[in-house]
RNA sequence: GGCCCGUUCGUCUAAGGGUUAGGACACCACCCUUUCACGGUGGUGAUACGAGUUCGAAUCUCGUACGGGCUACCA
C-alpha cells in the first residue's frame, strides 16, 4: 500500500476554495510533506448545477499563490489518472452493478415526482425531512419490491433508474477518525443514499470510495460536514474492497463565520475576503474578494490559516511554510470549529510584512508607484535602477506602518509627489513672523549643508532654531507639514534625507506662503 | 424532528488530575515619540450548567443546556 495523502474538492470555488477548503488543502500538503508522501488533487466536476467555468484554472492559480501545488493532478500528471471525475465515469458503474449483484445495493425506478410525493406524504412535525430508508424502500418502486421479471423488463426498456445502497438494519458502523477518535453510527438510522445517478454518473459517495481505492489513497482529509455520510463510505469500502484497505479519515473542524459555517455571503456582508484570490463568477458576473488582492502575503495567509485549528503547543504563532512542515501534527488539530477573525488575520499580515526584506518590498513599492503615476509610462523596475534604489531606501521608514501590501504606496506617496494640499490649519494658530523667518533662513542653511544626511539636517535645524530663540520642537510640526502635507509619517529628518536637498527646499519655499 | 460532532477570556488558543488557569488578537491606561504609527509596561476579561469518581477535576464519567454539521439523482 502506497503512502499517499489525497485531497479532493469541487471545482467550484463556491463549494471548494473558501477559507476552509484551502485549509484542508494546507493540512493535506503539510501531512504529505512530513511523511514524504504524495499530495494528490482530484477534481470533482460532475455536478452540472454547480460547475463553474474557469474554476479549474482558478484552483491551480490559488494553490500556486499559496505554495500548495499538488504532486499529482490534472495539471501535474501521475500514475493514477485521470484526475477529473467526469473522465472516470466507466469504472463507477461497474462497481455499482457489482454491489447490486452482491445484494448490497438495488435499482430504484422512482421518478422525481414519486419521490416528492413520498416526502410530502410522510412529512410531519416529528419528521420534517423524510428519507428513503429501510422502511420507506418497502413501499417504493425498486428491485427489492418489484417482481424480478418486471425489474428485468424495466432495465431492458431503459427505464431511468438509480442505484441505491441497501442500508443494513441494526448494525453499528464505526471507524477511527484521526482527529475525533472512534466515531460510530447505527445503520438503522442512515438512509439509502443514491450511489449512481440516472445519468450514469456516480454521486460523491461512490466516486470517493472507488477513486480512493484506485488511486491508492492512504489518508483522506475533508471537512466535518462529511462526517455524517462517513458510514456510507465505510460500508462501501467493506462491500467493495474490504475495510482493511480503507484510508484513514480525518474530518477537519469547520471554519465559522459570524453565524455558522463561513459562507461567501459573510465576506460581502462583513467586509473581509473569504477566498484566497479574487474569484470572478463568469455566470453571474459576481466578484468575490480574495486575500491576495486585499494585500495579503501568501506566507501570512497560510500562517493564519494553519493556526485556525492547530498550534504546536508552544506560544509561537508565526510559522513559515518550512516550519509548518516541520512542526505540524495531526494530533494537535482541534476538534471544535474556529470562528474566523479578520483582525487577527491582519495582525499576521502585518507581522510578515515587517519580516519581509526591503528589496522585495522596494520592488512592490516601485510597482505600485508606476501603477499610480499618470505621468510615467512604460516604466519598468529593470529600467530604473535609481528609482528602485530610492524605493528600497524608503521601505525601512514605512514598512512597520503597513498592514497590507497595498499600503506601501499610500504610506510613501509623499516621497514621490509633493502634497497637493497641506494641512495649514494645523500650523496657522501658532504661526508668526519669527517662525516664517526661521524657515526662510533654513532654506539657505540647507542649501549650504555639507553632508545631506538625516542627522546633519537635524543638527542644522536645531542649531538654527536655538539661534533664532525658538524651541526646535515647535518648528518640527510645520516642517513636517511642509514636506508631507499632514500630521503623519516617519521621522521628519529622515524624510528630508530621502527627498533630497532640492526637493526639500522647494517644498519649504512653496508651502511657506500658505501659512500666513 | 432524527442522527453525528463539539463547548476554556469577545475571538484564536495553552494547561492531557495538583498552575495565582498562560499566551496572542481586539479593547483600555501609562511610557516612548513635540506628527502618525511601531514598540514597551500594565489592566479588564474564560473553564456553559448539574451530578458523580477522587484527598484533589478545566482535565475522567453521566445528564442537561447551548452551538454547529448532516438529513438531495450537491459536493
Amino acid at each position: 500500500m502506497k503512502k499517499n495523502v489525497r485531497v479532493r474538492f469541487a471545482p467550484s470555488p463556491t463549494g471548494g476554495l473558501h477559507l476552509g477548503g484551502v485549509r484542508t488543502v494546507l493540512y493535506n500538503y503539510l501531512f504529505a510533506r512530513q511523511h514524504n508522501g504524495k499530495f494528490i488533487l482530484r477534481i470533482e466536476d460532475t455536478d452540472q448545477s454547480r460547475y463553474m467555468p474557469g474554476a479549474e484554472e482558478y484552483i491551480f492559480e490559488t494553490l500556486a499563490w499559496c505554495g500548495l501545488l499538488p504532486d499529482e493532478s490534472t495539471k501535474h500528471g501521475g500514475g493514477f489518472g485521470p484526475y477529473r471525475q467526469s473522465e472516470r465515469k466507466v469504472s463507477y458503474k461497474q462497481y455499482a452493478e457489482r454491489l447490486v449483484t452482491d445484494g448490497y445495493a438495488y435499482y430504484a425506478f422512482d421518478t422525481p415526482q414519486e419521490l416528492e410525493a413520498m416526502r410530502n406524504e410522510l412529512k410531519s412535525d416529528v419528521n420534517p425531512n423524510p428519507q428513503y430508508d429501510r422502511l420507506v424502500r418497502k413501499k417504493m418502486k425498486n428491485s427489492l419490491t418489484l417482481p424480478a421479471d418486471e425489474v428485468k423488463a424495466f432495465l431492458q426498456e431503459g427505464t431511468p433508474h438509480v442505484i441505491r445502497i441497501k442500508m443494513p438494519e441494526g448494525e453499528t458502523v464505526s471507524f477511527t477518525d484521526m482527529i475525533r477518535g472512534e466515531v460510530s453510527f447505527d445503520t438503522s438510522l442512515v438512509d439509502d443514499k443514491v450511489l449512481l445517478k440516472a445519468d450514469g454518473m456516480p454521486t460523491y459517495h461512490l466516486a470517493v470510495v472507488v477513486d480512493d481505492y484506485l488511486m491508492q489513497i492512504s489518508h483522506a482529509f475533508r471537512g466535518e460536514e462529511w462526517l455524517s455520510s462517513a458510514p456510507v463510505h465505510v460500508l462501501l469500502w467493506r462491500y467493495l474492497f474490504g475495510e482493511k484497505a480503507m484510508p484513514q479519515w480525518a474530518h477537519l473542524p469547520l471554519i465559522l463565520g459570524p453565524n455558522g459555517k463561513l459562507s461567501k455571503r459573510d465576506g460581502a456582508k462583513y467586509g473581509f475576503p473569504v477566498f484566497a484570490m479574487n474569484w470572478n463568477d463568469r455566470k453571474t458576473g459576481e466578484l468575490t474578494a480574495g486575500f491576495k488582492e486585499n494585500g495579503f502575503l501568501p506566507v501570512a495567509f497560510v500562517n493564519m490559516l494553519a493556526m485556525l485549528g492547530w498550534n504546536d503547543g508552544t506560544e509561537q504563532e508565526l510559522f513559515s511554510m518550512d516550519e509548518l512542515i516541520q512542526k505540524f501534527s495531526m494530533e494537535r488539530v482541534h476538534k471544535a470549529g474556529a470562528k474566523f477573525d479578520y483582525e487577527k488575520a491582519k495582525w499576521f499580515n502585518h507581522e510578515w510584512i515587517k519580516r519581509t526584506d526591503d528589496e522585495t518590498l522596494g520592488q512592490e513599492l516601485l510597482k505600485q508607484y508606476v501603477a499610480h503615476s499618470q505621468t510615467t509610462e512604460n516604466v519598468l523596475p529593470e529600467g530604473h535602477p535609481e528609482l528602485l534604489k530610492k524605493c528600497t531606501a524608503i521601505i525601512p521608514l514605512i514598512k512597520e506602518r503597513c498592514t497590507f501590501l497595498t499600503d506601501v504606496y499610500q504610506q510613501a506617496s509623499f516621497f514621490f509627489i509633493a502634497p497637493k494640499e497641506v494641512d495649514a490649519a494645523a500650523v496657522k494658530p501658532k504661526w508668526n513672523a519669527e517662525k516664517k523667518k526661521f524657515f526662510e533662513e533654513l532654506i539657505n542653511e540647507l542649501l549650504s549643508l555639507q553632508h545631506w544626511q538625516g542627522l546633519a539636517i537635524e543638527n542644522a535645524f536645531k542649531n538654527l532654531a536655538t539661534n533664532s530663540g525658538i524651541k526646535p520642537g515647535e518648528l518640527q510640526l510645520p516642517f513636517r507639514i511642509m514636506l508631507v502635507g499632514g500630521k503623519f509619517g516617519p521621522p521628519v529628518f529622515e524624510i528630508a534625507e530621502i527627498l533630497g536637498r532640492e526637493e526639500t527646499t522647494l517644498r519649504i519655499e512653496n508651502t511657506l506662503p500658505q501659512f500666513d
